[in-house]
DNA sequence: TATAAATTATTTGTATAGCAAATAATTTGT
DNA sequence: ACAAATTATTTGCTATACAAATAATTTATA
């Protein structure tokens, strides 16, 4: 197998993980009954509530007019509350509620969890490939210094 | 650095490089006036027309008549045309005109270049661990059977 | 202090994507 | 010849996503 296959070999198997975080994760918005988007913006404001809009939609890397939108669902759904903020009443507070912060919990990163099971298992020499392999990759594509956004679908 | 900060390392990595694709292919399409969708069905067309209407839709995993919406655009837009087919005239085969197979050749792939154009400068163990790396995380997550699609934002 | 400028969330308008169900045209099976 | 299946489309609905305009408030400036 010469070098030009593994590189195909590892494309193939880099198109095979995107994938399977995307069925995972759209597997994931089955169970909850939520999109990806409002399910991404119930992980972040579980991570750090309260949020202001424009906090959100920055984190989410999204337009405000866009995350008002899924907020809007989201309330609708009991999931988020809206808080006029005290000190600047121009500012809304955005927070869980108790379902939305049960859904949070709920709500599975599978993908996640089978590669952290799964690398803790795994023997010390294939571990270190792992993670020298991983680091690589994002080398040539010159990101090493992105900060890393949460998996979504 | 124990184990599970490399496993967090290993996790943001993954996450840089899924940002880096998507950002990448966001750049395709505003280069090229095209959304990922549209992109997506011109790049299966340039390697496989003519293709039918069903069968685009079960490449890209989506419902014929979310298909047809985006073949209506593309149809607009002068890159697309459908033609009746003889042999079976419910059948509508699509194929990309001159300029949708101009587009298709200059819309870049940038991350897959970059990706192959590293691979084949890296030294032969780095080159071997990233192979197995990605083989590993490829089992790890029980895809290994999976048929890899293409690479989309 | 009064007023201009900036900020914050929202509304409005437009386009795209996505699905399910119904429909029309055609082909295949009986 | 007629019923059943197939193929693309239409229709109706929802969710994203953005830009531009708007309303309310705060900050800066004259």
């Amino acid at each position: 197998m010469d070098r030009a296959e593994v590189i195909q070999e590892i494309l193939d198997n880099l198109r095979r993980i995107f994938q399977a975080i995307n069925e995972y994760s759209r597997n994931a918005e089955k169970e909850t009954g939520l999109t990806g988007p409002q399910l991404w913006a119930i992980k972040l404001l579980d991570e750090t509530a309260p949020m202001r809009v424009s906090q959100l939609a920055e984190a989410m890397f999204l337009h405000p007019a866009t995350v008002v939108g899924i907020i809007d669902r989201l309330e609708n759904k009991g999931l988020v509350t809206r808080i006029r903020s005290q000190e600047d009443r121009r500012a809304v507070d955005l927070h869980l509620t108790q379902a939305g912060e049960d859904m949070a919990a709920q709500a599975p990163e599978v993908a996640q969890s089978m590669l952290i099971h799964g690398l803790n298992l795994l023997p010390a020499a294939e571990f270190h490939c792992v993670g020298e392999g991983m680091k690589h990759m994002v080398r040539l594509l010159g990101v090493e210094h992105l900060t890393p956004r949460p998996l979504r679908g």
